[in-house]
DNA sequence: TTAGGGGTATCC
DNA sequence: GGATACCCCTAA
């Protein structure tokens, strides 16, 4: 199957760029579900991707070589499970991934398995659930707020029209005035369905036919670490859909998930810098202006007795503003700017960025680009 | 999406 | 005041 998918993907799918096939292994490899047959399917039809520029991907794939040593019985006390865990992390790279309580294993398998189901529970988010979440998760209300038309129009056949409402919805707009797409263009459906809704009801049923196929465990023990990502394992234990891994620990991230409660305002309030905030965005600059409407009614004098209101400027102080301080770049992100470069290409910033996540994930692609060209003059 | 020009804010 | 991070804009 997974040799008729990938032959499938090869075919009919454009190539993934560097950096699109980072996303999907990144985001599949910690998924513990996804069989290891799946992944070494991807990751023979995807580009070589470096584990060492995502700890979610380092992690993840030493997780499944422990999963692999831990797979099957350890009913006849032999202590080969352990042996083989043991085995796994005597790697120091693989070692390097986990608190030492895990490294420093004793001679309980059970506790071992359970120190792995928390370091499975505890893999930070993928670049994919973040964006997601992004779009259509916590941090939707923020970016549906400072998103222009165009902007919009594009998040829409993301998230789909009923998300897009609900999302509106609790930005106080009226989703009827929203910004109108170009259904002609973009839903010859005429069900409602758009891009969005068909992609995840694609991916349900897609993921649906894997459930069956999550429990065929593998007996490679990765070579773990070198070179791009090597041999893992297949899930062990099944522990929720992937479907709900993608939106992991962002319950609100997709259409049918946007119900609960509003987002916390974790982010800023403002417009998010570089983004072109909404016309129904209120300016810091605005001034208002109000009718003194205090004292008698006009509506109670004789017609030629009538005045003209006064009124007063009223200035709305303008909410806090932090003004962005100033990050100065480090010298890992120096350095791994110019590895970056080197190995992609001046230019391909948001590749670069993608590839080392970790480092630039306060950086822009402007950023670099700036910094690229600031240690240039130099 | 990126390059490049140029302005502003901030740090030293 | 210089250096530079950040931001905005336009063009490709």
């Amino acid at each position: 199957m997974v040799a008729r998918a990938t032959q499938q993907a090869s075919t009919t799918m454009p190539p993934l760029a560097a950096a699109d096939a980072f996303r999907v292994l990144e985001f599949v490899a910690g998924n513990r579900r996804v069989p290891h047959s799946l992944f070494a399917g991807l990751l023979a039809a995807l580009p070589p991707v470096s584990p060492h520029t995502s700890p979610r991907l380092r992690k993840a794939v030493a997780l499944r070589a422990l999963d692999a040593a831990l797979s099957g019985s350890d009913a006849d006390g032999s202590g080969e499970l352990l042996r083989k865990a043991r085995d796994v992390l005597a790697d120091p790279a693989i070692a390097a991934c986990f608190p030492e309580h895990l490294a420093a294993v004793g001679d309980d398998v059970a506790a071992l398995r359970r120190l792995v189901d928390a370091e499975w529970e505890s893999l930070p988010p993928s670049a994919l659930e973040l964006e997601a979440d992004r779009i259509a998760g916590a941090g939707a209300l923020d970016t549906w707020a400072n998103a222009d038309h165009d902007k919009r129009k594009k998040l829409r056949r993301l998230v789909g029209e009923a998300t897009e409402r609900e999302i509106l919805g609790k930005l106080g707009q009226d989703p009827s005035k929203a910004p109108q797409v170009d259904e002609a263009a973009n839903a010859p459906s005429t069900s409602g369905t758009n891009e969005g809704d068909r992609a995840q009801q694609d991916d349900e049923a897609h993921l649906g036919r894997e459930k069956g196929e999550a429990n065929h465990a593998q007996e490679d023990c990765a070579r773990h670490q070198q070179e791009p990502v090597e041999r893992t394992t297949d899930a062990r234990v099944p522990e929720k859909p992937v479907a709900s891994a993608a939106v992991k620990g962002k319950e609100q991230a997709t259409s049918s998930h946007v119900t609960g409660q509003a987002a916390p305002d974790h982010n800023k309030s403002h417009p998010v810098a570089g983004s072109k905030p909404s016309l129904m965005e209120r300016k810091p600059s605005a001034i208002v202006y109000q009718w003194d409407d205090s004292g008698d009614s006009d509506s109670e004098r004789p017609p030629h007795q009538r005045r003209l209101p006064t009124y007063e400027r009223k200035m709305r102080p303008p909410p806090a503003i932090p003004h962005k301080t100033r990050k100065k770049w480090t010298e890992i992100q120096e350095r791994t700017l110019i590895e970056g470069v080197a190995k992609y290409g001046r230019g391909n910033w948001k590749d670069i960025k993608i590839a080392y996540p970790d480092v630039f994930q306060d950086r822009s692609t402007v950023d670099m680009k700036d910094k690229f060209r600031n240690l240039g003059r130099h």
